[in-house]
DNA sequence: AGTTGTCAAGCTAGT
DNA sequence: ACTAGCTTGACAACT
C-alpha cells in the first residue's frame, strides 16, 4: 500500500500548479509557468520521498491551457527533457502516479462539441504521463458523467464513446463512482462492456451505494485491475463535520480512518487522500499504519 | 498588503 | 430560460 495526496503541498513555498487568465495569455507567459510548475513538481516529489509518501496525483493545470486552441507553443518539445528527467526520478523511486480531469471533462454528454473538448482534455493528460515515460500502471481518472435524464442511454453512450478514444488515452483511463449518480454498480455495469478499471472511492460510497458490504466492494474492483494497470486505486476521504453532505474533511479523522483500514482488511491498494490538509494527512495516515501494523496491509517502502 | 470579483470548460436541482 | 451550488484555488484588479 502506497499513500499519497493530490496535487498541491502546502508545507512547500512553491506552487505547481501555477496558471493565468486567457486574457493574458502569451507564450512567455506560458513557458515561464510551465518551467515553474515542473519544477515544483520536481520539489514535491522529493519531498514526498522524504517522508515517505509514494503516491501522488499530478495537477491537471501542470500545462495551462494545454487543450485550448490558444496553445500553439510546442510544450511537449521544449519541456522534452524536464518530463523525462521528472519520469525517470518517477521510475527509479517506484512511485504511483495518477491524474484526475475536472468536471468539464465529460465523455457521455450528448454535445458533441463538449465531447471533442474533453477527448482534447483527456489527451493532453495522456501526453503528459506518456512524455514522462510511465507505464500504464499510471492512471487517468473520470466519473462516467451526466444522467440527463435516461441513466441507460448515458451508460451507453459513454461507453460508445469510450470505445472511440485512441488507444493512448485508452490505456490509462479507470472510471471512479461518483457521490450522487454513478455508484459502484453502474461502473461494474460499463466495466463488464469496457474493461476499464474500477477506483473506488469510499467517500463517494458512503454518499451513494447499493448496501453492498464493503469488502464485496473492493473484492469487485479488485478484479477489474489487471497486470498492466497496477494494484488498484482508492480514494479516501471523510465528512467535514456541520457542513453540505459531500464535502470534503480539512483534516484525516483518525478515528473513521482506523476504521476504514480494519474494514478493508484484507485487501491490497493504493491510497489517495482527498483531505484539505493534503501532505499532512499522508504523514499522518503514514503514522497511524505504522502503529497498528498487524491489521493493514503491508506498507510499501 | 489586503480585499474582492472573476476565471475556458459542465451538470443538477430549483425557480 | 435562468441561476446557484458543487468544490476550489488562485489570478488580477482594485483599495
Amino acid at each position: 500500500m502506497k499513500i499519497g495526496y493530490p496535487c498541491i503541498n502546502r508545507s512547500l513555498s512553491c506552487k505547481g500548479n501555477r496558471t493565468f487568465r486567457l486574457r493574458s495569455y502569451t507564450k512567455e507567459r506560458l513557458q515561464q509557468t510551465i518551467q515553474n510548475n515542473l519544477d515544483c513538481l520536481s520539489q514535491i516529489l522529493r519531498y514526498n520521498l522524504d517522508h515517505g509518501i509514494f503516491f501522488f496525483r499530478i495537477s491537471s493545470d501542470l500545462i495551462p491551457f494545454a487543450s485550448h486552441p490558444i496553445c500553439t507553443f510546442p510544450w511537449q518539445r521544449t519541456f522534452h527533457n524536464h518530463f523525462s528527467k521528472i519520469g525517470q526520478f518517477i521510475k527509479r523511486h517506484d512511485i504511483r502516479i495518477s491524474m484526475h480531469p475536472d468536471q468539464f471533462i465529460v465523455l457521455n454528454t450528448p454535445r458533441e462539441d463538449v465531447f471533442q473538448r474533453s477527448v482534447a482534455e483527456l489527451a493532453y493528460h495522456a501526453e503528459v504521463l506518456d512524455l514522462m515515460e510511465l507505464d500504464t500502471t499510471a492512471k487517468i481518472q473520470l466519473h462516467v458523467g451526466g444522467i440527463y435524464g435516461d441513466k441507460s442511454q448515458s451508460i451507453k453512450r459513454f461507453i460508445n464513446r469510450f470505445n472511440v478514444l485512441d488507444a493512448s488515452i485508452k490505456r490509462r483511463l479507470v472510471i471512479e463512482n461518483d457521490e450522487k449518480s454513478y455508484a459502484i454498480q453502474d461502473c461494474l455495469q460499463v466495466h463488464d462492456k469496457t474493461s476499464i478499471p474500477i477506483l473506488f472511492d469510499y467517500f463517494h460510497h458512503t454518499l451513494i451505494n447499493n448496501h453492498e458490504p464493503l469488502v464485496d466492494v473492493l473484492e469487485h474492483c479488485r478484479t477489474t485491475w489487471m497486470k498492466k494497470d497496477g494494484i488498484p486505486m482508492v480514494d479516501y476521504s471523510s465528512q467535514k463535520p456541520h457542513n453540505t453532505r459531500g464535502t470534503h474533511a480539512e483534516h484525516l479523522d483518525s478515528y473513521d480512518f482506523t476504521r476504514f483500514l480494519h474494514q478493508s482488511q484484507p485487501f491490497d491498494f493504493d491510497l489517495m487522500l482527498e483531505i484539505k490538509d493534503k501532505e499532512l494527512s499522508a504523514v499522518n495516515a503514514l503514522k497511524i499504519i505504522q502503529s497498528t501494523p498487524r491489521f493493514i496491509p503491508p506498507l510499501h517502502r
